[in-house]
DNA sequence: AATTGTGTGTACTATGTAGTACACATGACA
DNA sequence: TGTCATGTGTACTACATAGTACACACAATT
């Protein structure tokens, strides 16, 4: 699934049930220009950046995250954590890369009941 | 210390004992023009692309994740590592973003000693 | 039948990225 | 004293990024 079939089939969904959710509409709640959001739904051109994604994500109750990921794109909030202690985080994913989910899900949670 | 900075004193260091060390030397070896190295040494341009701070990196004997993050970058196989599994990724490190080096370790150390 | 809403095609633009090419001035040195 | 290595200034370039502006065609509405 590209970026752009992603956000027009989000769009689409909410446009059957509000008239709300047109290209115009959101373009417009967006910031952006009707003809632009059309050609990235169509994925005619790149896709937007990363305040543009966040605004979308936002209008169409989507994971910004995750939509970051399908434009190829890292938010700029987990770079910054990682470019504080480049070295120390690289290590740690390249450690994780292959590691299942649940192991990840279990190191997060570790971390977040503080057992340091 | 900025990039350039930091580039320039490595290079220096090297220099003072090999005289293969000079702008125009290295410049050639990492492939790029004596100019361009000298205007990134003295932080006139931006850094550059990842793969010459690579090669520079390489060239010099300093680790590329340092490199890297000097010039505000993540290496984009980290980045891969993060797209493959963006929301997963995204809130483990928004948990580590405070937590002390030594956690940090001690994860990764978990983690490579397979326990999962 | 005229207006409105819908998406889209075409053309254009400003800024950033990542450099190259070449000439120049200075100091070492043989 | 001419040559060589050293670093650097100036000018230029190709491509990517992130869009805008406006016109057009079609469908539904009133």
């Amino acid at each position: 699934m590209t970026f752009g079939k992603y956000i027009r089939t989000a769009r689409e969904k909410r446009f059957k049930e509000d008239r709300a959710y047109s290209v115009r509409q959101v373009a417009q709640r967006v910031g952006v220009e009707p003809s632009y959001l059309s050609k990235i739904e169509r994925d005619q051109v790149a896709p937007p950046s990363e305040a543009a994604i966040g605004r979308l994500a936002r209008e169409l109750g989507e994971d910004p995250d995750l939509l970051l990921a399908m434009a190829g794109k890292v938010s700029s909030d987990v770079q910054d954590i990682i470019l504080r202690r480049p070295q120390l985080f690289a290590e740690l994913l390249r450690q994780l890369k292959d590691a299942p989910d649940q192991a990840i899900e279990e190191v997060a949670r570790e971390i977040r009941d503080g057992d340091w």
